[in-house]
DNA sequence: TCGAAACGGAACGGTTGCGTTTCGTTCATC
DNA sequence: GATGAACGAAACGCAACCGTTCCGTTTCGA
């Protein structure tokens, strides 16, 4: 079950045309994400990277100077997961559990995952520790705002000002949940974080 | 200024008495220690760890088997801080502020720094999985525990359930701010923690 | 049609880290 | 004293990884 597109980017020696040039960086891209987010960043090796990018050596070493600025830029172009507002499901609760659930698996089993094997690489790479940090911060907060503040007009008992910290808390939690790994990141625990944690820091 | 007792468990060749085995035991493990809070795992080398320990390599293979080994045995044996109650101020936040204060240089600089550094290598060690997850869950909650307790017996209107939940945030908080990096766990931090988010918590 | 460009794959030298072995030293024990 | 155990230091073989180079292939552009 190979689609034609599929083959038509495929990997195959020879001077590529120019929609298969960029195919090829992209590829070279996803490769690396996905392996920091395997074995982390100080785990991943150049060789095993243009093995599973099915690209020479060679082509990175044309493309980038090493390890460091394929992650970095890897990180820089990926797609982040949609940060759209969610639906207006009538009540703060509703939209909480629909936002949150709905980016559970984008957020958590892909940001988290980057986060986990880029962690202890950010201590020794000034470049890709500030990158982190706002490719992290910035876009998260944006839900929230909508959030609270359509419980707001709604006249729901909600603090405005509480977004920043619901986000940074929640955040927390999420993180730690994936980054400690023993339990899942599952419909129950955002059930947990929205009523025991959310809820109760919002109305104050 | 070198006292006595350091020259007396300096490393020098040749048969150790009794005494001074152990002490070189504790060094390699120590430096284990160290070594996984500055570089993480993946990057700490059994010659860095015999250079910091002042012993040689074979000494570290005579009592481990491999990195694994002593870094565990290391995380398994280290003295966790201080987890006395703190002294009672008279309020929760007089208490909270004391103890989060007080093992903000214990608790952050070291607790985090070793997640930070084994996070990584969680992933594909089970046994360290495990051991992180317990040192690092139990005992910080009993320090929450008394805290609450007193606040209830006190009269203050705190929710003695909220206990559990408080512990599991500023954790995460505490975490999140040493992996990330950024800015630094300082008494501000604490404040906010404490004001924006603990405090509100327990009112519900 | 033909040269140049970019590619995948394989190989190379250099470096790093692991785990082992050897050697000279020091100290407990006999 | 003499013996043996444990040690520090250095060296070794081995494997992995890095960054580079070569080669044959395929395609673009003139």
């Amino acid at each position: 079950m190979v689609s034609i597109a599929e083959v038509d980017t495929e990997q195959r020696p020879g001077r590529p045309t120019g929609a298969r040039a960029a195919a090829r960086e992209q590829a070279i891209l996803d490769a690396a994400l996905s392996l920091v987010m395997e074995v982390g960043y100080d785990r991943l090796s150049m060789d095993a990277l243009a093995e599973r990018a099915r690209a020479g050596k060679a082509t990175i070493y044309r493309h980038w100077s090493g390890k460091a600025e394929v992650v970095v830029e890897a990180i820089r172009r990926r797609k982040c997961a949609d940060l759209e507002a969610p639906a207006d499901t009538g009540s703060v609760r509703g939209d909480l559990l629909a936002s949150l659930n709905h980016s559970r698996e984008s957020f958590t089993e892909e940001d988290s995952a980057l986060i986990v094997g880029v962690v202890s690489a950010m201590h020794h790479d000034a470049e890709l520790a500030g990158l982190m940090r706002r490719q992290m911060i910035e876009g998260k907060q944006a839900i929230f705002d909508v959030i609270v503040d359509r419980a707001v007009r709604r006249g729901e008992p909600v603090s405005a000002g509480a977004s920043r910290v619901v986000n940074e808390v929640s955040s927390a939690l999420f993180f730690n949940r994936v980054a400690m790994g023993g339990e899942p990141v599952d419909e129950a625990f955002v059930l947990h974080v929205v009523d025991d944690v959310i809820l109760p820091l919002l109305r104050c």
